[in-house]
DNA sequence: GTCAATTGCGAAGTAAAGTTCGCATCGGCC
DNA sequence: GGCCGATGCGAACTTTACTTCGCAATTGAC
């Protein structure tokens, strides 16, 4: 940490113990699903060694690997977000729905998506 | 994009055009909150110029800091999700739609309402 | 027994995420 | 004019995500 401006705690980051319990939902999930480490990692485009450090807690994946390994070990992805602490935080009061349904609709173009979410935002200041 | 605009390609794996959407959304929200980036680079504890650089679409940031970014621009960690592609896949329970959720939100008027909703239904046409 | 194939992991490397420092430009203020 | 602080960004660096290669310990076939 660079920067010791720990006036209050605030821990926003992520915490190094949720990797250890990420890594061991991921090798339960594995070998309910009667992988071997390669072959996930073959699912998953990834390598196999990267595969056992993630089982170990060493590192935090990226979105982009949380959710190929989601696909591979067929759960959702939230479920494997929220190990890395993403689905708690009250977000305080910003009801925004909107936003959200705007994006998920499928009837809209993202060009579409776009210009409704600046008007909506212009709306809110 | 978070959009299912996929033809025919396996989009499992990380788009650069989304990081240039994520990008966009992150400076307009900024902006909206009348912030600098060296304000929101120390509310979320990064550094400016990399905050520069997400802005531009220069990096796909990791969970750590879409977490934090959420919770400095006020808006739901699964927003900024949505656009670097983890909310297509799996949770089949789709958010009610745009019109109950334009229709629920308490920071608009109800003009303003009836003026987002015109909208999306000629986008729809 | 030995051989081949498979499993999980350590070590060293590459690529990408994120930081520190500094430059150039745009205001205001004198 | 010149000076100041603020803003956004480029370049070089450190740190972390991720890969390539290889090794030791199984397991099973012969």
């Amino acid at each position: 940490m660079a920067t010791p401006k720990n006036t209050s705690k605030d821990n926003a980051g992520g915490d190094r113990e949720d990797l250890g319990r990420l890594g061991a939902f991921i090798r339960s999930q594995r070998r309910l699903a009667e992988l071997s480490q390669r072959e996930l990692a073959k699912l998953t485009d990834l390598s196999d060694p990267y595969v056992s450090q993630l089982e170990r807690g060493l590192h935090e994946p990226s979105v982009r690997v949380l959710k190929s390994l989601a696909r591979a070990l067929d759960v959702r992805p939230q479920t494997l977000l929220s190990y890395v602490g993403l689905n708690d935080l009250g977000t305080s009061d910003t009801p925004a729905g909107v936003e959200e349904a705007v994006l998920a609709d499928a009837g809209l173009t993202d060009t579409q998506k776009q210009a409704l979410l600046e008007v909506y935002r212009s709306f809110l200041s």
